[in-house]
DNA sequence: AAAAATTTGTGCTAAATATCACACGCTGAA
DNA sequence: TTCAGCGTGTGATATTTAGCACAAATTTTT
């Protein structure tokens, strides 16, 4: 059987089965559980996660106490705060479980090593880096466009297994919207 | 006088007369007037712009026909619809020049070419990529996190010349607030 | 310079959303 | 089992914002 991330990697650059190999021998496996943090703001990202199974979110705290989802995770998606990770800076996020997690990560090091070691690897992250770029813009597309409704509406549509995943109010965090009005929105 | 694509380039690469001159060669010049456009909703984005001179709008329509502004172009910057470039599909937006303006511009084709051919600026555009990954995600951040007011404050205290050159309505539009609100946002 | 079009400010009203309060059901720990 | 805590729905009210109307100021065009 094909491994998850050779056969995730593969949607954009095939690989011969010794050069995945060469690939995942710059990754480590790690588990964590429920409610345990990958990243605390203030910390600097230097590992990106791919999720081999669980459920996680990138998160930050307003002053007042209220919490923003930036982004949330599930099975054969990367996980990490790229501003920190690619500037090695202080990061202004978090990153939590909300299930317990089975996780593969690369440090830093260990991914600009292999994106000088194997140029498919460069193609690789480069058009992740393009598509990540793509799917950003078209949250703030979204943002500016639709109603709290219509943005529940897409989210539902494209991510159902979400809403059976995570309580409504982190939904209502990255949605932008109190869990208040959120929990109207269907009527 | 160094060219200021060149000055632009060097900020993340150091290049050699020579190999500015090669990638120079990649680029054609075209000049736009006011109100004229660079791209148009349902056309496919085959350039790449470089702004030499003068300030443009990336913007959409909604159905209402309220307009939003997905980005601003000014002097060094560079824009294009990403989406539509980097998948060659076609565009959900339009680029209309808001002054007169003077550019660099690279086809999709010539792109590619000199990616493959200068691994330096493979180097390049991926940065580029990666810095625009994160300010897509800092308009997030300030989306969910900023008031209209703060949202407001920011923009001035970053672009500051921003707000002498194009008019509030497009501000507002860029924000995300109707321009009646914008413009009582100050009292 | 005059005319036309655009931009901006502001009063008014309606709609959307936030916030506070409380009730209820579910889950996990003692 | 019992109890505490969390998640969720919903009423009441306050706040924010949108939308419309219109006038004044500014810019562009002729």
């Amino acid at each position: 059987m094909k491994h998850p991330l050779k056969q995730h990697i593969e949607e954009i650059i095939k690989l011969t089965d010794e050069e995945f190999k060469f690939i995942l021998s710059h990754f480590e496996t790690i588990k964590k559980r429920k409610h345990q943090y990958l990243l605390q703001k203030g910390e600097i990202a230097d590992k990106e996660y791919w999720i081999v199974k669980g459920c996680l979110k990138s998160y930050f705290f307003e002053e007042s106490g209220k919490e923003h989802i930036l982004q949330f995770g599930m099975e054969n998606w990367w996980i990490t705060d790229y501003e920190s990770f690619v500037k090695q800076s202080k990061s202004k996020i978090n990153i939590d479980c909300i299930e317990d997690c089975e996780l593969l990560y690369i440090t830093f090091e260990n991914r600009e090593k292999l994106t000088k070691e194997m140029h498919k690897m460069e193609r690789f992250w480069a058009k992740k880096s393009k598509f990540g770029r793509i799917a950003l813009q078209n949250r703030i597309l979204s943002l500016l466009k639709n109603s709290s409704k219509e943005r529940y509406d897409l989210l539902l549509e494209q991510y159902p297994k979400l809403f059976q995943r995570v309580p409504k109010k982190l939904i209502a965090s990255y949605l932008g919207v109190s869990r208040e009005t959120l929990s109207r929105l269907n009527s």
